[in-house]
DNA sequence: CAAGCTATCAAGAGTTCTATTGAATAGTCA
DNA sequence: TGACTATTCAATAGAACTCTTGATAGCTTG
């Protein structure tokens, strides 16, 4: 029947883009453009794989509607396509957290034990009374490419040599790119070993920033 | 090194779900069962395959966290596993739908011209004033399932025979299970052909019902 | 218990996807 | 122009996925 294979031809497009979120090294890649735009190369340095098999997967997300693609001199920038993409990667990695137990303990696994956490209301409470210092441990190009604002730069990398940088009256908020983002964990079990008072921020920028624009509209 | 491998197996088991939406075959099944739980027998038959086909493909979905499965005496109904679920299929749906053109063209050629619509503000407030009369044109057992609080159910074959149960002097608003659905906007033309005033309802059943949650919390 | 129905299992052929490798292309800069 | 770099292309082997078919298991009913 001709209405049948309309309807098959309908979930058949829809398919490409889930066929998209079906490799684990696309979805580090996704998950690395959540943060900004970035180039061939720094996506296949940061997710450790050569850079032929990062630009295939860069291709097959592009023919997905996934990210585009913005030449830039002899290099080539590519960036999530929307914040309707970013929406579903947020869901997937939320369902999949919920859903299946083994993220949940791959999660473990890679972070550690968990460390104390603050929400997003009680963190803009805090922040308006000034009573806590939110610090940013992404690397440096990535709170350039955008970060909450109020927030300080300090990469995980820089924190011991920084410490004096932070009061040490205030309680310290850090944050990274995500809940399953190593670089908070980690800050805020070095801050606690140096005897300051941290939580982490249970979400990350992308987070932050789609809730702000949910807000605004 | 260990954190990288890690790393890896965290977005191997991400991917695990993600590799649940890399198939036609399985997006119709979720999408039938975002109108509510079904069982085997029944999804193979609307969807168009054999049941041990439909069986393969519900336990891929199950084995990756996407629906529940309860046995019913020699039957075994299965259900989406929660409104996550539900949230990253509408969120991959409204993605493919922005994203890729080959959605827009196959969506087009399934439903056909679209109809006028009207979106959930109006409609709530049309309703409160009595102003129009919501129709569900979906078959009785997802009626049954669940719908929109108000609305009479008239299955889209009945649509033709039951028009006197209509009042002639309400704009008739129709919905089915999404804006993907064909039943609302087969139902609009042919309301429209026997002289009525008719629209459809942009969304679904299971965007309305999410909606009503989410502004309940 | 036997019959009948629903769902699942098992195996195989065909297709599609993935990583790897080495070569080719395009743009930049001296 | 020529060297250099970043990205893409092309080909391939191996792995994973999908559909089909026919058999099997589990539950209900007479």
């Amino acid at each position: 029947m001709a209405s049948g294979t309309r309807k098959a031809t309908l979930f058949e497009a829809i398919a490409a883009m889930g066929k998209a979120l079906a490799s684990a090294r696309r979805l580090e890649l996704i998950d690395l453009l959540a943060q900004g735009p970035r180039t061939v190369d720094e996506l296949a340095r940061a997710s450790d794989q050569s850079s032929a098999n990062a630009s295939q997967h860069l291709q097959a997300l592009h023919a997905a509607g996934i990210v585009t693609r913005e030449r830039e001199g002899t290099r080539v920038r590519y960036a999530l396509a929307g914040d309707d993409v970013l929406r579903l990667w947020l869901a997937l990695r939320e369902a999949s957290a919920t859903r299946l137990a083994e993220v949940e303990r791959a999660a473990q696994r890679y972070l550690g034990e968990d460390v104390e956490r603050i929400g997003r209301d009680e963190l803009i409470a805090r922040m308006r009374r000034r009573d806590v210092v939110l610090v940013d441990v992404r690397p440096r190009d990535e709170f350039a490419a955008g970060h909450i604002e109020g927030a300080r730069s300090i990469p995980i990398d820089e924190l011991e040599q920084r410490l004096d940088e932070l009061p040490v009256d205030r309680e310290v908020v850090a944050y990274c790119r995500g809940p399953f983002c190593a670089y908070a964990h980690d800050a805020v079990r070095r801050l606690r070993a140096a005897g300051r008072s941290a939580r982490r921020f249970e979400d990350g920028w992308p987070e932050w920033r789609l809730a702000q624009r949910d807000a605004a509209a």
